[in-house]
DNA sequence: CTGAAAGCGCTTACAG
DNA sequence: CTGAAAGCGCTTACAG
């Protein structure tokens, strides 16, 4: 194994002290530019990278640390790739953590805190932000939250626009002359559904229409959700009986037409339906869903240049929220080249 | 921010030197269980960490590297799921490398190779395996590979069986009484499609019967891939017109999916369809598809205990390589219940 | 089995 | 702007 260099070679080769060579890498002292150029052409010839974990024991780690919730949902991996992308092209280096759901985060943000692992946290929440986290962050490390579920708390944070989302998936269908509308959600403890909810009745409400409780929809299981609801809606009088169906989750879409098809019910002759997240299974359930799309490879993205930049600015930015927009992508669910 | 605990703290705690609590946390060198015992407790009472790149930079590395392509394929969270879940029960941490393949592997290797990061690696190579990564090995760093698209190297590894999982997708269709399969695959240049194709054959063959390269369809984009293959199929003459098709990936199932419906060509009526992967969304397409099912999930479990028992043994086992079954998952494309 | 001491590769006041 | 020196928190021969 070729040895390997330290910046005590470089110095020798540089004729320097190894006291400049650290300084030239860590470039927050004062180097006369001659040096600094010299001494980085010596490093370049001899490929020398500087051992990480030397300089973390002192200076600052070159680690960030990701937390995400199961990575078994395909827009993680949207938003992993988003937030790589611009890790990449920073001296940093990604630490991922998974987290069981069921244990929380407490023991990580523990390992993490006490071991000065990691430079920042870029954290995707999937329970209430505890409150080690930000104690964590006011200590002095950064910390961005991507915040999918929409926990209101006062750390920086990339969200996407839940009402906007919803609202836009309504209006959709308000204008495709649709006036009773059902409305499915998952867990309602969760904000981001409050949030589509609340997206839900404006659209109604701006086209003088008034929510209707025999169409609503709560469930904690997703995939089940949307059969359920197929299952009751069959049972209304038809005169309550919708003619769309806005799920809030592709999940419960998928259900809905598993459910629609069983009992004889045509996607979206007979009931159109809108959905929300844009999962790449979207485009390929038959009929092809209309769905909101979560913008989850910026939302990783942005966060990470938050987390870079905070990282870079010593001065704490007071906490910063962006909110990126969602988009509707039309396709075949919502029957918009049909007359209703 | 609480002052952080080194270990000299623990050491007048416990009334010992630091090189005993040293030695109980590495536990490689005999010390007095009963003092080991006790000095535990202490670290334990006050939930001592010890700072990892401080052990790192004498001792090992606390990091596992693993290194992918791609994460925008839903099967690769799988991968990381079932190796994140390996090594979360292990004192070791995952830092994780996205590789842009146009770029290829050799800035990583090289950085990991300059800094000793990390203990060992996990790759999932997407390009022929670089000697570097070879060297590595030999050198000392233990790898293993993830090897989905199943190059050959002398390098402990984790596969899948593509030759009989391609068997077992032709063999049900020739159950179902079909004798002219096609063949879909991506780049010919994998060798998962080369073994692929050789189940294939061999399936045939077993059968009594030939491949007929006027069924054979090869080509380098997997969504573009099917939509060609059934713009193939309608051309032919009714006598040489496949009744079935295999598709070596679910993309390629999805674009036969889409070309079919727009030929007025009925899946699985006039055309069956078996495939390969089983992504996410092979339930949810219409009809669902009959497809080969390769164990992501599994493959980086066993991957991550490998590599953890290489890193707990100092002498180097030999390459290992195990190789995973696959499982013929069947739903509706296929018309299994049809009688053809 | 256990301490005192030297050292890992880097960073950072402290002088100059 | 730059060196010599001390130090980060741990590990590991070296004695005993």
């Amino acid at each position: 194994m070729t040895k390997k260099l330290t910046i005590y070679d470089i110095a020798r080769l540089a004729g320097v002290s190894k006291s400049t060579v650290s300084r030239v890498l860590t470039n927050n002292a004062s180097v006369d530019p001659a040096t600094a150029q010299h001494v980085r052409q010596v490093m370049e010839e001899h490929d020398f990278v500087p051992n990480f974990h030397a300089s973390a024991i002192k200076g600052k780690s070159p680690f960030i640390g990701v937390i995400v919730p199961v990575l078994s949902w395909d827009l993680m991996s949207d938003l992993l790739l988003g937030l790589s992308r611009a890790i990449e092209a920073s001296p940093f280096e990604i630490v991922l953590f998974t987290c069981n759901p069921a244990k929380g985060y407490r023991d990580i943000l523990d390992r993490i805190l006490a071991t000065r692992m990691t430079a920042g946290l870029l954290v995707v929440p999937f329970a209430p932000v505890p409150t080690e986290l930000i104690t964590l962050y006011q200590d002095g490390m950064p910390v961005v939250l991507i915040d999918i579920v929409s926990w209101r708390v006062d750390l920086p944070s990339v969200s996407d626009d839940n009402v906007g989302g919803a609202l836009a998936a309504v209006n959709h269908l308000l204008q495709l002359g649709h006036r009773r509308i059902a409305y499915v959600q998952g867990p309602a403890e969760l904000p981001c559904y409050q949030e589509r909810y609340q997206g839900y009745c404006m659209a109604l409400r701006n086209a003088g229409l008034e929510p209707d409780s025999r169409l609503f929809f709560s469930g904690h299981d997703l995939d089940f959700n949307g059969q359920a609801a197929i299952e009751e809606i069959v049972k209304l009088p038809p005169s309550v009986r919708p003619t769309a169906i806005f799920t809030t989750s592709d999940m419960s879409a998928c259900g809905v037409l598993t459910s629609s098809e069983e009992h004889g019910i045509h996607v979206p002759k007979d009931l159109a339906l809108v959905s929300y997240n844009d999962m790449h299974l979207a485009a390929h359930t038959r009929p092809a869903l209309t769905t909101v799309r979560q913008p989850f490879q910026d939302m990783g993205r942005r966060a990470a240049e938050m987390l870079l930049s905070l990282l870079n600015t010593s001065d704490s930015i007071h906490s910063l929220n962006i909110e990126l927009p969602t988009q509707l992508i039309i396709r075949d669910s919502c029957g918009s080249s049909l007359t209703v």
